[in-house]
DNA sequence: AAACTATATAGGAATAATTCTTATTTAAGA
DNA sequence: TCTTAAATAAGAATTATTCCTATATAGTTT
């Protein structure tokens, strides 16, 4: 798995080019979300980022996702719950959400991505994103369901 | 426009159905709601509704709405932005979403609706929703961006 | 119409997520 | 090594939402 290190090593270029300092807390937080592709929140990085730096502040990550948000290199995304969760994945891609465990997998759609744009989104300019989302129950959750005797295995 | 008091109608009806009771507050709210198509935070709405029923209480709307999305009067809809906003088109409709002055156009995609489902959705089961969304900078804003000279005409 | 009762409300306290403030630390360049 | 602007930790402040409780009321029964 050296394509962390690659993805590690992209960022490093970028801190360089535009100015950004190289902190520690930085590049922990970098790397957890190189390898974390479950659409974490703040408290999540959090929680993964605390055993390699105790000292960090929950403020920190916010601040440094805020960052790399304006950098392109994580996004925002918006599902149900309080909280804001962020995407990993920049490449062109959609999201299946369990509306029972709340899990988000991404999934990928060309005949989608190669759809014509409807007539009402002329004179709309700029387009960054065209998402699809789909709502339902995830395999796992309806397993639970049916067989509730069996020892359910939620990830 | 006696297509909101049909509405409103309606709305009586599936209270008596369901025995859900008939307050001032909840009436007032969906009438609201009935005329309301942009997505409207709770505030929009508590705002909207306070100059009928001054005493209202702000939890009182989130109650209300809470109730109205167990019965399917609206849908929760979380577009950037911390706070969370409600749907109150219930009919296979996108969203445009403005990353400038955020605000979220509806708009109809058919040959997104009569999309084969991609494989990867296989397994999952009673999708709800699937639904698109686009960012973009619209027309207005455009505007505004060009000519700051002119007096920009911001909804 | 009056009485009854379970549900709904107002008001404010409590909680959760996020942002702000400030004194201190540190990365990166001279 | 020295300098300095940018970044951080810690906790206070703010914002959105939910909870608590005494009071009010819709719908039903008399």
């Amino acid at each position: 798995m050296n394509h962390k290190y690659e993805k590690i090593d992209v960022f490093k270029e970028l801190c360089r080019e535009r100015g950004l300092r190289l902190t520690h807390q930085r590049l922990e937080i970098f790397s957890v979300l190189a390898e974390d592709g479950s659409h974490p929140s703040i408290e999540d990085i959090y929680n993964q980022v605390v055993p390699r730096l105790p000292m960090i502040s929950l403020d920190t990550v916010y601040r440094t996702i805020a960052t790399f948000e304006e950098y392109g290199l994580v996004r925002r995304v918006n599902f149900d719950g309080s909280k804001a969760r962020f995407d990993t994945n920049l490449s062109d891609h959609h999201h299946l959400v369990c509306l029972d465990c709340q899990r988000v997998v991404d999934f990928y759609w060309p005949s989608f991505d190669r759809l014509k744009m409807p007539r009402d989104v002329a004179g709309w300019d700029g387009i960054d994103t065209r998402q699809a989302e789909i709502r339902g129950i995830c395999p796992a959750c309806q397993a639970a369901r049916k067989g509730k005797k069996r020892a359910r295995t939620v990830a």
